[in-house]
This record gives structure tokens, C-alpha cells and sequence, in this order.
DNA sequence: AAGCCTCCCAACCGCATATTC
DNA sequence: AGAATATGCGGTTGGGAGGCT
């Protein structure tokens, strides 16, 4: 163990006791330190303190040298880019400030940290989630694939190939079992990298949700809800299906091409553009270490956020677990939406409106424009599997195609499932609700990043088609 | 004006890991 | 191989500045 130079008062040096000073640093301190690391380089930091009398500990010295001394450090507050960049970083790394400064260049960790500190506490304070719900979705999703990726497959994660891309958040996320009552989730959900690919109910009206036969996942339908009805299903909410999956519209992808990374690292959005240009989804590289680098989360059902709440933050056992107890994570959501729903059952909507609008403006985002963002964003990720480790799948409805997806990664079979990404699309607008106005962001000519973040395609498509319908 | 609160930032602290001897 | 040392990381603290009551 190091001698803990930051904490000591004095060590000895060649016999002699110095006093070793803490405290801020002079500008006399600085500009040694800036000597001689211009003379001896960075590194050996300890020696610093023994060659330059500079009273301060090599800890200290490496620590002013990184965080203040350094060519090339940005200084002063972040832009919303970078903000931008931290929360995603955040959602995906979490608390691991070096490896988020590491793709922010000019940036400490200890600036990222204290960022994310002061951001926290706010939002806690606002009783506001911590992520935007598409991060949170996202990595809801990413527990349950954790926990119920029992049985290995070929479409298991890869820890060699870096490229692999979760699955993202999908269509089917609005039926995601973490959205529901966990009493469902024991029983019925045994599934691995679900295909977001709906298909058909079968007589017992089960619908079937994904159009790969290795995926299992399948949800019991209400009587009512009738094959005709499927489609349609995918942008309102029925009322007789579960109440709970609405409290987890998703909201578009916060997407941009991170002009500062490594071509390897583009956090969230790891789906390379497909054919058409886009960026679809958000995908999380697959990474040994996931089970580790998941952050701590919190259940962002807008339902749940008062003020109340954020008092209880500190001592959310779902906020500071981090890594374990991923069933614990459930029983603490289900104990969420269960009382989501007594909120909800109890209030009129339109009280409720108000808290949920603090969190959809604070993205950016009209309260108007929910339903239609919810099956947006499906849209946007039709398209997920078109990473490198997709899986071409035929493009047919019939259940023998299905067991036709070999499993083997081909650029004709991305191609197809472009294709197929935009028919499905096409196939979804076909059955958008009429009348529904067209989403302020869709809407504002203003706003640049919806033609720079990948989104300006869907926007198109969803213009017209409002404007068709409407 | 004074006290309180919050935000922001710099620095400290303890621990873990890597490297050197 | 194991101890000593160096480095890195993440959590925490303390103080100044500014806003609010």
C-alpha cells in the first residue's frame, strides 16, 4: 500500500520530518509544477516532492496536474452536448468518471463527477428520475436480459467480438415484462435477445412477439384483443390490456455522433447507421464486465416522482445496489407500478399531467406528443438487429420462415432487415392512429439535431402520414 | 444586513491495482 | 514470491460564491 501522501501531515526524507501542505494550491506551486513536469515529464510524481521542493505530496501533484495543469483541459461549464454525453455515459458505465472522462477529451473525471453529483442532487430534489426514460427503459430491459438469459444460444453475447450490440429498446419494450407485474415475469418470460419482430396470436391469444421461434416470450392476451387488432395496438393503448406498460413510454433516442470518439465507442448508439442512414435504437456494447458496469437505477415511472419521493431517494435500496440484486430491482418496480397504478387510479390524469410534464419538458419534449413518441420509437428500433451480429431474418409472416434464421451474420442479411425495417415502418404508419397531432419535435423546423441525429427520416415519414391522416 | 441554503469546485481520503525491487 | 512503492479511481468533504428569506 502507498504511503497515503494526501493524508499526511509529514513523512520523513532522508531523515528529515517535512510537513507536506494541503490546502489549495498556490500559483508559485503551479507554475513549479508546471516546470518541472515540462522538464522531467508525467509519471514518478512522488519524486516531484523530492526534486522540486514543492511541499506536496505526489498524489497531490499528479492530481493538480490532471485536473488543472494539463494542456489542453476544457474549462468552464459543460455544454449540452456534453451533458448530453455524461447522462448517456452514465446510464451505460455508471459511476466510472475516469472511463467517461476517457471518451470526453479536455474533461477530468473529477469534473464529470462533481457534474453528475450536483445533477443528481437536483434531480432528486425534483423528484425527477435520474435518466431520461429511454436510458432507464433501456436499461430495464438490460436487467431482465440479465436475469433471464438462462439458456445459452448462439445469439448469447460474444465477450470477444466488441461489436456486439444488445439488443435496444424495441417495439416490444411496450410490453416489457419489466414494465408489468414481476408476478408475470417468473413465470412466463425465459427469453434471450428478443427479436423485435410481432407476429400473431395463436387461439389461445397468446401473442406471440417475436417472429423468431427461439424466443419464447409470448403474452396472454385479453379475450377482447383480436388479430385485427394487433396492429393497431402498437400506438394507442388499449384499455383492457395492462394499464402498467404506459407508464414507461419511451421517449425518442437521445442520438448523436459523439464527434469527439473513437470510431470503436459510441455509447447507446452502437448500431451502426443502416443502409438508409440511420441511427436506429440504442444498443449497449456488450461488455464482460456488464454485470459491473451496470449503474445504479431507479424506476422512472413519472407516476411514481413527488416530491416524497425524492426524500426517500437517499435510501432507495434500488439506487445505491448498483450491480446486485436484480430481483430485488423487480419486487422494488413492481412495488413502484403497483403503486403507479393506485396513483393512477385514484388521480384523474390530468393531476397526474403535471409532474409527468416536468420530466418530458425537461428532454425537450411536449406532453402532446407521448403517444405518438411511444410508437416512434419503435419504429426507430425495427431496426436494431442490423449490427454487425444481426440475424437475417425472412421476410415473411408464415411461422416456416421462421425457423429459416440461420444464425449467421450476413450483409445481404442486414440489407433485408433494412428492408424490412422500413416495411414495417411503412406497415406501422399505415396503421397510425388518424388525427393524432403530428409531436412538437417532430413538428419543429428549428430543431437541427432531428435532421443530425438520425431521426429526421421517421419524422418525415410520420409528417406525412399525420398529415394524411390528419 | 444577516442568516441560511444550495451550488459548484477543488482537494482530500481510502482503497485497489499495477509496477518495481 | 512477496514486500514496497507508484498510480489510478471513486467517494467524500470543505469552503467560497451567490441567491433567497
Amino acid at each position: 500500500m502507498a504511503p497515503d501522501g494526501g493524508g499526511l501531515k509529514a513523512r520523513n526524507n532522508g531523515g528529515t520530518r517535512q510537513v507536506l501542505k494541503k490546502g489549495p494550491w498556490t500559483a508559485t506551486e503551479d507554475a513549479i509544477l508546471m516546470e518541472y513536469v515540462k522538464k522531467n515529464g508525467e509519471g514518478n510524481w512522488n519524486a516531484v516532492q523530492r526534486n522540486s521542493g514543492l511541499m506536496r505530496c505526489g498524489k497531490s501533484c499528479r492530481l493538480r496536474w490532471a485536473n488543472h495543469l494539463r494542456p489542453n483541459l476544457k474549462k468552464g461549464a459543460f455544454s449540452l452536448e456534453e451533458e448530453r454525453i455524461i447522462v448517456e455515459l452514465h446510464a451505460k458505465l455508471g459511476n466510472k468518471w475516469a472511463r467517461m472522462a476517457a471518451q470526453m477529451p479536455g474533461r477530468t473525471d473529477n469534473e464529470i463527477k462533481n457534474y453528475w453529483n450536483t445533477r443528481l442532487k437536483r434531480r432528486q430534489r425534483a423528484g425527477l428520475p435520474i435518466y431520461p426514460q429511454d436510458i432507464q427503459l433501456q436499461l430495464n430491459q438490460q436487467e431482465n436480459q440479465l436475469q433471464h438469459s438462462t439458456i445459452p444460444s448462439p445469439f448469447d453475447n460474444n465477450p470477444q467480438n466488441s461489436n456486439y450490440i444488445n439488443p435496444p429498446l424495441s417495439l416490444l419494450d411496450i410490453f416489457n415484462p419489466s414494465t408489468m407485474k414481476p408476478s408475470n415475469i417468473s413465470n412466463q418470460y425465459q427469453f434471450n435477445n428478443p427479436s423485435p419482430y410481432l407476429t400473431t396470436t395463436n387461439n389461445n391469444n397468446q401473442l406471440k412477439l417475436f417472429r423468431d421461434p427461439r424466443v419464447s416470450l409470448s403474452l396472454t392476451l385479453a379475450s377482447s384483443i383480436r388479430n385485427s387488432q394487433l396492429s393497431s395496438m402498437v400506438a394507442p393503448v388499449p384499455n383492457n390490456f395492462s394499464q402498467s406498460y404506459s407508464n414507461s413510454m419511451p421517449v425518442p433516442p437521445l442520438q448523436h455522433n459523439y464527434p469527439n470518439f473513437g470510431s470503436t465507442t459510441r455509447p447507446f448508439t452502437g448500431i451502426p447507421s443502416n443502409p438508409n442512414g440511420l441511427i436506429l435504437g440504442m444498443g449497449v456494447q456488450n461488455n464482460p464486465s456488464v454485470q459491473s458496469s451496470i449503474p445504479e437505477t431507479r424506476i422512472c415511472s413519472r407516476h411514481t416522482t413527488s416530491s416524497d419521493d425524492a426524500d426517500n431517494y437517499a435510501v432507495d435500496p434500488g439506487l445505491s445496489r448498483g450491480n446486485s440484486g436484480l430481483l430485488e430491482d423487480l419486487l422494488e418496480e413492481s412495488q413502484t407500478l403497483t403503486r403507479a397504478e393506485k396513483i393512477e387510479e385514484n388521480c384523474p390524469i390530468e393531476n397526474e399531467a403535471g409532474k409527468g410534464k416536468l420530466v418530458w419538458e425537461e428532454y425537450g419534449l411536449s406532453e402532446e406528443a407521448e403517444d405518438i413518441i411511444l410508437t416512434e420509437e419503435s419504429t426507430f428500433s425495427f431496426a436494431q438487429q442490423g449490427g454487425e451480429d444481426a440475424t437475417p431474418i425472412k421476410h415473411s409472416e408464415d411461422s416456416t420462415s421462421l425457423n429459416s434464421s440461420s444464425g449467421i451474420t450476413t450483409k445481404e442479411g442486414s440489407l433485408e432487415l433494412a428492408n424490412q425495417v422500413d416495411e414495417d415502418i411503412m406497415r406501422f404508419l399505415d396503421n397510425f392512429p388518424v388525427g393524432v397531432p403530428v409531436p412538437d419535435w417532430c413538428n419543429d423546423e428549428n430543431d437541427q439535431q432531428n435532421t443530425s441525429n438520425g431521426q429526421s427520416f421517421e419524422c418525415d415519414q410520420i409528417q406525412s402520414h399525420c398529415s394524411k391522416s390528419g
